[in-house]
DNA sequence: GCTATTTAATTATCGTGATAACCAAATAGG
DNA sequence: CCTATTTGGTTATCACGATAATTAAATAGC
């Protein structure tokens, strides 16, 4: 874009800087927008796919309340609550109650999760290989 | 995020360049969103402004179509057309007929419009300077 | 010159992010 | 203990991105 062209009139003297960093965000943007269109192709999301990382990935247990999900994952929890029921509504995900705390739930994957988790890594590696490669 | 544990198990060789990739995706979206809290605190998005931008930085006119500012931001037809329905509403933007060709419109900045890019820019590289700045 | 295609803009609908406001359960503090 | 606050989850609503389909004007190709 020619937003670089406002970068010399600016001023701030680390115009360097600013524009790699605004290259860094238009590739960023790219990349984002391949992955969203891999994860799309399995039904999936960079969201769900997050959330079945992370809950697969908990070292001592194979489950996570909501709440907890929430703290790993940097999205407001609206959206982890429809995306969640959205999860549990295609049989990736299955809630059981939480004995400790009555309002909570514990999310664990189900075998169609694992499955789909354990699918679906290669290919998002294997695209963000390839990107980093055909950008040099 | 925990993703950068898979990286190891990936298999694919280029492990570094994963991680450096995710770590790269990370920090773009956190910049993204300081900068979409700076333009909505001014009541603009980041597309409002870039629309603002590659009008005034047109070379030889002052005007542009919505199809060529299509053309050069990389947004859908239906996202533009409301955005600039939004402008336009707004003051920043106005329509006015295309003599070539009746469907479509040129579209310029009001003087309102040019006084909010010229008042919004500083900060803009403020918030990307700062942001470079912080994560050293 | 008339039909066929392309192009500019628009509408309808959906996906996925956010905030604000809310309920119910848990916890804290007097 | 009993009220006050915090916490887990949910609902309602909005912002802003997308694609598909539509209309009307312009252009192309017999």
């Amino acid at each position: 874009m020619m937003i670089d062209k406002y970068v010399a009139e600016a001023g701030t003297g680390d115009t360097d800087v600013i524009a790699q960093t605004l290259s860094m965000l238009r590739k960023a943007s790219q990349l984002g927008r391949q992955l969203d269109a891999y994860f799309s192709a399995q039904n999936l999301s960079q969201l769900k796919f997050l959330i079945l990382v992370v809950i697969d990935r908990e070292p001592d247990t194979d489950h996570l309340r909501q709440s907890e999900v929430n703290q790993r994952l940097d999205v407001s929890k609206p959206v982890l609550h429809r995306t969640v029921m959205a999860m549990i509504d295609a049989g990736l995900l299955e809630r059981s109650e939480d004995l400790n705390d009555a309002r909570a739930h514990k999310l664990s994957l189900t075998e169609a999760g694992k499955t789909t988790l354990k699918a679906i890594l290669p290919g998002y590696f294997q695209v963000i290989s390839d990107f980093t490669q055909g950008s040099e």
